[in-house]
DNA sequence: TAAGTTTAGGGGGAAAACACCCTTTTTTAA
DNA sequence: TTAAAAAAGGGTGTTTTCCCCCTAAACTTA
């Protein structure tokens, strides 16, 4: 009998999937929390029964699934975190792989594949959606361009994102126009945009400025 | 023994209700659809056993929440729209109210506030939580802009939201560009906006574009 | 220390976007 | 059945954005 454990904020969604994961054979819910820090607290708790697998949201309030997965991963490397989470977003995905969940399941799955994935995790160790891996796969090869973007322009990228003109835009960042103007070239030339919106749907896509 | 649909795009967390529905006395789940097309295909099928609740996800693809609400309001007012939404937006959870749900359940819900919530449903019509009787009640008050944009401005804003220009817009949309340029300005002057990323961001923020 | 990389700045021109001024036809609502 | 509102289109001029090309300090770094 494997023991999960289920971190999300929603409570309706851990509590309705909690009745899936009881269904299955094999696995026990040992442990439903909102938050990673909640999750921490039992972990630390003298009673708790150890889960072999954490069920993480990513998004969550005070203590999100990026930052738990990261501590768990060095203070529990025995735990296995598997990410379930709403939407899939590359960035997110990629930080999560990174910070060592060993599975990410979107919103799509479907309850036999929760089965099956958490099956895999226990015995081989891991489980990944072609989905993800692709995901993977594409984020491997053409390493993150976002890492290429000088610290100047994404501050720029961030005032690009309001009302301002690039004359304002200068006067708030201290430079000439021209130089603004200088900017906005080399982001758009990076990141193969035409023009300003492009540039705002782009940054809002990879968290540089959240609307 | 009332009768329960459910509509979301999450699979997963659609088939997890469906099972805590079933858990309770008096429910049955009769369909469950990833989008409001499919619901709608399944209404206009022969055998379909007509669901006296639709618990309905605000954010899909295909065919979003509001949409199909504002649809069965129209054409099948009989059935009583439950929301049942991820994230608490003010101006989503009015759009949803006024396409015409009898109640919306925050993500934070329990799964004895479900239960009650579809009770209350059936033998009184409707069910607020505190949250968005709150919410309803700000935006009373302040009535919202949203409304009076047309259904052609909506349009024009969608394709505001990406790289094209004015010019290639009104291709698009078969129009002259004078006349997206009428749209653009009409809906500057509604909304208060100074320029494109104004428009943008805002479109993001009232759910009128997702990037 | 010489070469490369940021960072900062500029000229000039074309294309878009913006702003305010209009008219006509069709739909909708009182 | 009018009156209002919406949908479509137009003229003209200003500002902003976009694009390409170019210079020069300042800092890394091999």
């Amino acid at each position: 009998m494997y023991t999960v454990a289920l971190v999300d904020d929603h409570t309706l969604l851990s509590e309705a999937i909690a009745g899936l994961v009881r269904q299955f054979n094999n696995f026990e819910v040992v442990n439903i929390s909102v938050n990673g820090k909640e999750l921490l607290n039992y972990l630390n708790s003298a009673h708790a029964k150890q889960p072999d697998i954490v069920l993480m949201d990513v998004k969550m309030p005070v203590m999100g699934g990026i930052e738990t997965t990261k501590y768990l991963s060095k203070n529990y490397p025995e735990i296995k975190v598997l990410a379930l989470s709403i939407e899939e977003e590359e960035q997110v995905v990629m930080q999560m792989i990174r910070a060592g969940a060993k599975g990410y399941l979107l919103k799509d799955t479907r309850k036999t594949i929760l089965e099956q994935a958490l099956n895999e995790l226990m015995t081989y160790g891991y489980y990944y959606t072609n989905t993800v891996e692709r995901i993977v796969e594409k984020s491997e090869s053409s390493f993150d361009e976002i890492l290429v973007l000088r610290d100047r322009e994404i501050e720029f990228i961030k005032y690009a994102c309001t009302e301002m003109t690039y004359r304002e835009i200068a006067g708030k960042m201290f430079l000439s126009p021209k130089t603004v103007e200088g900017y906005r070239e080399s982001v758009f030339n990076k990141l193969g945009l035409k023009n300003r919106t492009g540039l705002v749907i782009y940054a809002i896509k990879n968290n540089i400025f959240t609307p």
